[in-house]
DNA sequence: CAAAAAGTTCATTTTAAATTGAACTCATTG
DNA sequence: CAATGAGTTCAATTTAAAATGAACTTTTTG
């Protein structure tokens, strides 16, 4: 594998790892993109070294996030699977599948922690609500960035 | 310590998790952040159990990150410290100090392919020079959209 | 200025997460 | 329809990162 090849792999590893994806998921999207064509799971797999469970697993990661998408080619028993670049795509599944869930999450958290608050007779005061009122700004705000990161980084 | 106050330090901790900032850093800003008062690292290390050494260097990383701040108290000998709960400051730090340096090391790994590209005379072809465009469009955007974060969620 | 207290550092240990690979299922074909 | 091949799953292993705590430095005070 050229020099340059390597170069562009290592760099979606650091870009998966940035955004805390698995080494592996960052290795096999930038091999397929860095592909000039279809690659099958036994090319990535013995291309990059990986195993096949990893391989199996981060391929079907990378569909899911709509990053990877199958690729038939007619007369070939095993599948094959390109890269989608499209960044709109790929910021657009990355938050569909983890941004949302997370932030989602957060909400029910601070559901919980308002109940907390209004059963515990001695915590009628005013600092954890306040302190829970920002909470709510901040995912308010969080949630409003989700749709304006789309647009700013998709296509 | 109350339910709240508990479900409150969790919350910080997944969100520092999700950020891939360890989870003693969420930790100690969700217990400054549910204080009423300012918190010696005694306290923080008896409080939630953890080490002087985490608490120390998690202490470190929050007061670079300007996530928290040292508060003088008269007559006290130890340290105090206060959560700086300000969007700006938070999100200004944490593109300071994460971000953009991630961006910039981004930025000298695809310099690096360039250069692998110009010197491997076989790769003077069309679809790694493509590919490595596509990049330069990908750190451009993200380049541009760091101030853009740093407006919709600060204050 | 000696002793105690506060805070830092970093080699070692622990923990959580990713990776592996053998066993499995499902699909294909001779 | 047996046998081969492709792909998935998951318990066990490996690895990387975080946490620990003892030794250290710095600061304070009697």
């Amino acid at each position: 594998m050229p020099e340059w090849r390597i170069a562009m792999i290592d760099l979606f590893v650091s870009g998966a790892v940035l955004v805390g994806l698995p080494k592996s998921v960052g290795q096999i999207y930038g091999y397929l993109y860095s592909a000039e064509k279809a690659a099958s799971m036994d090319q990535i797999i013995s291309e990059l070294g990986i195993s096949k469970g990893s391989a199996s697993q981060g391929l079907k990661f990378l569909r899911q996030l709509g990053a990877v998408k199958l690729h038939f080619i007619v007369g070939e028993r095993r599948d094959h699977y390109v890269a989608e670049i499209r960044s709109k795509k790929l910021i657009g599944g990355f938050i569909r599948e983890k941004l949302t869930p997370a932030l989602q999450d957060g909400h029910e958290r601070i559901e919980f922690i308002r109940e907390s608050l209004s059963e515990d007779a001695q915590s009628g005061e005013a600092f954890p609500q306040a302190q829970v009122a920002k909470l709510e700004t901040w995912h308010k705000k969080l949630k409003l960035a989700l749709p304006l990161l789309q647009k700013i980084l998709g296509e």
